[in-house]
DNA sequence: GTCTATAATTGGATAGAC
DNA sequence: GTCTATCCAATTATAGAC
């Protein structure tokens, strides 16, 4: 998550009211008259300082995990650890990523969905592996972290996630590792 | 997918728009004119047969792959066979699943989408699993699968779309089957 | 840079005639 | 059951004064 570039107090203050309300509560339900209000600001500013709702949108629903310290992890443990990682991530993280998916109908929207899915699973992912097939590997890696996101967060498997911590990430973290070194 | 409760030729008309205009373009961009006009009926008889948009909404997007021939496979190749259904699946589910997804920040349709993630993909998968445990690893399956469809759909993974059928269902295949039969 | 006012469109939902 | 006409609310975006 890239911190405001701000340049006015007016153009910062409408960046962080966006990013509260748009991961809130996604792009629908948020309206440029919303921002403006929670940013104490003329909802024509808004507009005028990032052309669009989109473009708003864009700005600052950027999912960026690869600050991760997962580079310094041993790779035996890679699995757990990231599964770990994937869970204890702030509630921030959470409804950028729910606030992308939902709007991902949007072609602008689908295509930094898509990004961030690479930059953030993929990539760190196959930057660790080694073999032929490490692209492919790292693929279906990412498909399956996505996975636990998409069954805690967007299907709401709640015995899941009333399920010990430690246990998914012993038991998901496995099946992972496999995937890194099989 | 449940068929039309066809009623009358004008409810039936308004169901099959509903249910084509919903899964190609969302819920969002999908207006109550428009099922009207695809229907060749006043807009105003949408709303007046089924209560409001949501609830035509509901009605017609319901996911259900329970009927999946998976109860009869052998158990020691369902992780496969299973992987290989749900990428097989026609074009039409691909898109109520995406429609759900997309729609899921109202509470009608997130329970909705829950519903369907339970018995298309968490029931099927435990029904045929044994031990203490069972639940749990059918939950981290369910979790499993629909990585498989967030990469591909959701996240657009053009490299794992672009990979032979064949391999994926193998590789993902062997992941799914060592939850199934540990 | 900021605000007032409003344009221009679109949406869901309703009333009442036929 | 169906259609005409419309209400009412909400949206994004813009024009122009200060």
């Amino acid at each position: 998550m890239s911190d405001s570039p701000a340049r006015t107090p007016t153009q910062s203050a409408i960046w962080a009211a966006a990013l509260r309300l748009f991961s809130e509560n996604g792009y629908a339900a948020t309206s440029v008259r919303d921002i403006g209000a929670a940013a104490g600001v003329d909802p024509s500013l808004v507009i005028r300082h990032f052309g669009s709702k989109e473009a708003l949108f864009l700005a600052t629903m950027q999912l960026d995990l690869s600050a991760n310290p997962l580079t310094s992890t041993p790779l035996e443990t890679l699995g757990a650890t990231f599964i770990d990682s994937v869970l204890t991530t702030d509630e921030h993280v959470r409804g950028v990523f729910l606030a992308l998916l939902r709007a991902s109908g949007s072609d602008g929207i689908s295509s930094q969905l898509r990004e961030a899915h690479e930059q953030s699973f993929v990539a760190p992912l196959r930057d660790r592996m080694t073999g032929p097939d490490a692209d492919l590997r790292a693929r279906l890696a990412a498909a399956l972290v996505g996975g636990l996101l998409y069954a805690l967060w967007v299907a709401g498997d709640e015995a899941l996630l009333a399920t010990d911590h430690d246990e998914v990430v012993r038991r998901y973290g496995e099946l992972l590792q496999s995937l890194i070194t099989p």
